[in-house]
DNA sequence: TATGAATGAGAATTCATTCAT
DNA sequence: AATGAATGAATTCTCATTCAT
């Protein structure tokens, strides 16, 4: 009789400033993930408020409590995704000096992850967008790139259309998901040919190993 | 007298049949050409069709006389813009027997068009996409090249995602308007790049002159 | 040359009024003769123009040239089948001076009619109703009959709500096409019965043969 | 001070959750007793859902958030009155053993209630129909009584279209709310003749004395 | 007379948004 | 904070009717 345990954590806390807090930030949580697999089916556009409202499983009111817009949650799912991203990215590139293996290093590791997490593919090719903050990360180091002189493209608009254009493209073909790590750097092969990178560079930077792909492994 | 010589032997429908057609095709032509500076504003999806009816100068009746949905009409709209591309490009480019040069000369065209046709590029911009009438030529050349061993790549997927990823994607920038001929020799050579075609060969693909744009004299 | 084969025998008539009056009733007919199967798969409200106009393949303007309304052509429809109802019925019963005999044979010969030819059948399960012509001569023969002491019931509107009752509701039965002239039979005596009618002169009435069915025979 | 009785367990759903019921149940109601004068005057497919919102003082949009079609707000109108008409009979004849008895009895007090109630008697005749729930009870009676012995005629159909024939078709007559309780009898005996019950098992079957309606008490 | 494209008023339907509880 | 009934403007869609040819 000690001991309860916690099937509903929300109604635990005591005082109403701080439950309502945590509680805030918990509903908003819930509603963006339940809306990305809506994103996910619909495209950006089509899916309405009650879908979200549905998969959530709230009311409409609370809705409007947390997104004025259905393009406010769309960019809020973005940026959760992205930050996923991200936090699967950035800690294996960034004590990486050099740009160029940066670069591709994050790319593959980016192929990799919307290959092998369908909701988090789908959603991209719904969406039709790379996400911005993964598309901030990327532009720094293409950036840094052509600063060091490693791309015959000069035309920095230019080198992100080949970027995310051959990306966007190659995974939105149903064969993406197959392929795995092999066509994965074809891909990225192909994207730094376009931005003219030295072929024995090329075979350098897609040299370096990645961490073996931690999803769907559940090492737990 | 007992003999009247048939001038108008098309009385073999009733009249109103035959000026019908003509005038129906004439309609039809109108709904579309309207249509396409609309949806060259908002995307595919945003125009209501009351948006379109006020751009043709038609009454609501006589729009679903000819289209049922937004879809059916931007398909129309899609394909009669092909149409005109490859009206364009077909004629300078079907001589050509090496399939590369076919298809970087088409390319660099294509380019060309959409960058010198505002309402053709913001077309493309808006729709995203290379409309399927441009992509069929697309990819026999590319089929064709690959085949003949013109490209490292052998995944025509890839190939395609290549090509019409970077096309699109650098169609979609500001600048691409700028930069004109040259700009468009860049994108091709990069496409090119990253299918991995040899260097010398790139060199020569590209080294094809092309007929003097006739759109829009601009000569600065 | 001299000999022109006569493909159109419309066109064949040299006076425009002689032609024109004997086309223009047999488009009216026409168009009523094609309206029945319509009316008698949708009810009287919902068909629209549009199939009636397709069902006797001739424009919308041509339709407003005979009818101005839905409800025009239905009572137009309404009063060809009861003529041919009539002209079915009349002929077997005029000669009989009873009024009741009268009255029970036109209406078991209404009900076998309704009965054997399908799309009378339908046409009035369609519209609910028997028809105004129809209705006169039953009127008639009830109101005789009532007059002659052959009923119980003494008020009119009474009497008729039977009549018409029992037989618009016992045609709707899917049943009724079963059954065959014994039903008719029953059908009728609940009629007379309800009229309050002598059984003895129910069954005088009933006894009288009617000529055998000459639809769905076809004695040629 | 330590012990509160929960006076209010409802408390288990969110308050609105609970409110909102017995309101939604209100506005349904309120939709549905406006919509029958509505359909009393106009037929059953005539009317427009603006008619509805208009009569019961919505929106368009509430409308919808209660019933899709038109038609469903017929069937819940037609079942709410039958309730009503039920809640009427039932009482009076459910004591009744003898199955003839109990439906002739049902009969006279429907055909009251309809001759008095202007709003349900305009109702039917607009809907030209009896109502679902009280054709399941007379159905049941009629089964019962056929059963019994006391009809000659045998088959179920045909009992139920002189029923339900004579009934409609009597309501619908413009004499029908004259006559009164008289014209009741007429009707009934008519319907019981027609089924072919022995006479003096009319007689009495229509001597069972009927509580005088409380409705619309109009001497004369 | 026949034709059928064009019309536009009216009816149906959707859905983002508000607000009392 | 959450709820969900109510809202009504915006949009889609239908169809009887007209009229130039």
């Amino acid at each position: 009789m000690t001991y309860e345990p916690k099937t509903k954590p929300k109604r635990v806390m005591h005082h109403r400033t701080v439950s309502g807090q945590a509680q805030k930030a918990k509903t908003r949580e819930l509603i963006i993930q339940s809306a990305i697999p809506v994103f996910a089916k619909h495209g950006p556009d089509n899916p309405v408020i009650d879908d979200f409202v549905q998969a959530a499983g709230i009311s409409r009111g609370t809705f409007y409590n947390y997104f004025q817009t259905t393009r406010e949650l769309l960019d809020a799912a973005m940026a959760t995704l992205s930050d996923e991203v991200i936090a699967t990215i950035v800690p294996v590139v960034e004590g990486e000096p050099n740009p160029l293996i940066r670069f591709s290093s994050a790319a593959r590791m980016y192929y990799r992850k919307a290959t092998l997490d369908p909701l988090f593919g789908q959603f991209l090719g719904s969406v039709s967008s790379v996400g911005a903050l993964a598309m901030e990360h990327a532009r720094a180091d293409l950036q840094e790139a052509m600063k060091a002189g490693f791309f015959k493209i000069q035309d920095m608009d230019l080198a992100e259309a080949i970027a995310f254009g051959v990306m966007v493209f190659s995974l939105r073909t149903p064969k993406a998901r197959q392929g795995g790590d092999a066509r994965a750097l074809e891909v990225v092969r192909a994207i730094l040919s376009a931005l003219g990178v030295d072929p024995a560079m090329i075979d350098l930077a897609l040299s370096v190993p990645l961490p073996s792909s931690d999803l769907r492994e559940d090492p737990i």
